[in-house]
RNA sequence: GGGGGCGUAGUUCAGUUGGUUAGAACGCCGGCCUGUCACGCCGGAGGUCGCGGGUUCGAGUCCCGUCGCUCCCGCCA
């Protein structure tokens, strides 16, 4: 016989007079002594049991057994309940299930938490993972997830995009995020890295002639964990051939509105706003802004050429804010202390450094009354970054985000490098093989000004992922390492693959990568993506559920060449 | 590596200027209960106040250290 015909939140007034078999877990249990109600649960909802004494006297004896998540198979009749006993909160409240065979299938030890408690501390849901996984909450989320990435497979198939497996053991990339590593028997001494995406194996398969190339792809990376970052994560990967720049968006945004109709939410206006990087930088502070609200931020520069106030005359850059409210002394001296935690000398504000400055001066920023204008003085990147920091920590402050919106939109013509201190040379920004907006010839004649095609694709601030159209010439591949001061070897040794395969026959091609566990975590409205992830990690990087990592014993150390530091060896 | 927050019963929390036996709700155990649906009523068990040290006649409360969790900065091509 089967365990159950049909599921318990299926079942409706018209169903009265059915024999059906229920199997599931008991949620609440109303023991009235003689009488037994029995709410049991399962992924579709719940039913009321009744099991009464007069009606079957063994099954009554079984329901006085059973406690809080017993799993249990019931047997009986829909019966419709009186009107003065529906219960309008319960979708099956019309109904009642009349027991007249039931068994405990399984049994429960009282539970660490309820499942019905709010704020239980993380950790300990994560420990007890599988009871967590019963709630409301975490069902919704985890078929939410399935349902987004079902949808985007969809729009993957639609549009002729082959999924391609690639591999998760490869070779680390020390220019980028620190690599997992990982020893190998059979290679004493060397070290595969984790997959940080699938980037180079991508470009390869358009060298390869696969055309449309996609994956949800398991990505790596060793960098300490955040709301939105864990060691693990997937990515919506997708390559395309002989494409421009639109037609990857028009992918990407056809992604986003799809999994937001499965979603049954409300899809985003197309297209997304495309907003260039020094624009949102000037503007917002920031290269991934969250458009939901306004503060935004205005240039001085100008203005503030060979003023009379020191800070001003000596910075490189000077930047304000207009808040429409006054700030307290110790209001405003919170606000300086988190901007200087931010790396800012200082946070002026307009009110008091006003007799310092010139009639020009206070003419040209204009603040009204029951406003203030906040001022960092700088180089660029450190008032751009203070000032979005201040942005954000004002709107969420103040209240200024009105949650119910959903801003996307793209930003793009990133510069294809940045100067790196540590280096003490040029970097790439974001990866070292994304085309140049025309201008190659420019790329070692003036790196600084070079401009990539390059994407990044935002969502109210979280940025859920880029892309850009790459270079498909070895040539100009190799002045890009140039820039970056890599030699001939060095390129041979760390890119001699990619450099041989641009070198015969590469198509122009472009793509996009986009964190999917972000994007559902928005879509679900979470605030981590630890609340769309099964089994996460917690922020010191373990696994509260299977206590791992581990220590190894020394004798599977040495099989791999690898002895601990006496500090590390326990 | 740096900064902020938190840590009291199984869970979520309260605990006054330092003062007698550290409380509540839910959960758990026992009893009663045939129309409840967060069932109700009666009774009960349950605490290394994260850990260590200090100040004090006296510390959950103050101080120092430490551990754990968490958020942020750095980092995340």
């Amino acid at each position: 016989m089967a365990w159950r015909d049909v599921m318990c939140g299926e079942l409706r007034a018209d169903d009265a007079g059915r024999r059906v078999t229920v199997a599931g877990w008991a949620d609440t249990r109303r023991d009235h002594g003689g009488l037994v109600f029995v709410d049991l649960r399962d992924h579709t909802g719940k039913v009321q049991l009744v099991i009464n004494p007069g009606h079957s006297p063994t099954a009554a004896e079984t329901a006085h057994e059973i406690r809080n998540e017993f799993v249990l198979q019931a047997s009986g009749e829909v019966v419709a309940r009186a009107p003065e006993l529906i219960n309008p909160n319960l979708p099956t409240g019309q109904i009642e299930l009349q027991i007249d065979e039931l068994r405990v299938l399984s049994r429960s030890t009282p539970l660490p938490f309820q499942l019905d408690e709010e704020n239980v501390e993380e950790t300990l849901r994560l420990r007890y993972r599988w009871l967590d996984m019963r709630t409301e909450r975490m069902q919704r989320n985890l078929r939410l997830n399935h349902t987004a990435i079902s949808a985007i497979r969809r729009v993957m198939d639609e549009r002729d995009f082959v999924d391609v497996w690639t591999p998760s053991m490869t070779r680390g990339t020390p220019e980028g995020a620190r690599d997992f590593l990982l020893p190998v028997r059979l290679q004493p001494g060397k070290f595969f890295a984790l997959a940080q995406s699938p980037q180079l194996f991508k470009q390869l398969c358009m060298v390869g002639g696969i055309d449309r190339y996609y994956q949800i792809a398991t990505c790596w990376r060793d960098e300490d964990l955040r709301a939105d970052r864990q060691f693990e994560f997937r990515q919506l990967d997708l390559e395309m051939a002989f494409v421009e720049r639109e037609e990857v968006l028009d992918v990407m945004e056809a992604c986003v509105v799809g999994a937001f109709e499965a979603a049954g939410a409300e899809p985003p206006e197309r297209p997304f706003p495309r907003l260039a990087f020094d624009d949102v930088m000037l503007r917002y502070g920031s290269d991934k802004p969250d458009l939901r609200f306004g503060l935004e931020i205005q240039d001085a520069t100008e203005v503030t050429r060979g003023s009379e106030f020191g800070v001003f005359k000596n910075a490189s850059c000077v930047r304000y804010v207009v808040v429409p409210r006054t700030f307290s002394r110790s209001e405003q001296a919170r606000l300086e202390e988190l901007a200087k935690e931010w790396g800012a000398k200082g946070l002026a504000n307009l009110t008091q450094i006003s007799k310092f400055l010139s009639e020009r001066e206070l003419e040209a920023f204009g603040v009204e009354e029951g406003s203030t204008a906040l001022f960092v003085a700088d180089e660029e990147p450190v008032v751009a970054r203070v000032l979005g920091l201040l942005r954000l920590h004002l709107a969420h402050e103040l209240d200024l985000i009105d949650a119910t919106l959903d801003v996307f939109h793209w930003v793009t013509d990133f510069p294809l490098f940045e100067h790196s201190e540590e280096f003490g040379g040029w970097t790439f920004m974001h990866h070292p093989f994304t085309a140049t907006v025309p201008g190659e010839d420019q790329i070692e004649a003036d790196p600084a000004h070079v401009r990539g095609q390059h994407y990044d694709l935002i969502w109210n601030g979280w940025e859920l992922g880029s892309g850009s159209i790459r270079i498909h010439q070895a040539e100009v591949q190799q002045a890009v390492f140039r820039v970056m001061g890599m030699g001939e070897e060095e390129q041979r040794d760390k890119f001699g693959f990619l450099l041989d395969a641009l070198q015969m026959g590469a198509p122009p091609h472009g793509g996009f990568a986009m964190g999917i566990d972000r994007f559902i975590a928005l879509l679900a409205r979470e605030p981590d993506i630890r609340q769309v992830t099964a089994f996460p990690k917690i922020a010191s990087g373990a696994d509260p559920l299977t206590g791992a990592p581990t220590p190894y014993p020394d004798s599977a150390l040495q099989e791999l060449g690898i002895r601990l530091l006496e500090t590390q060896a326990e």
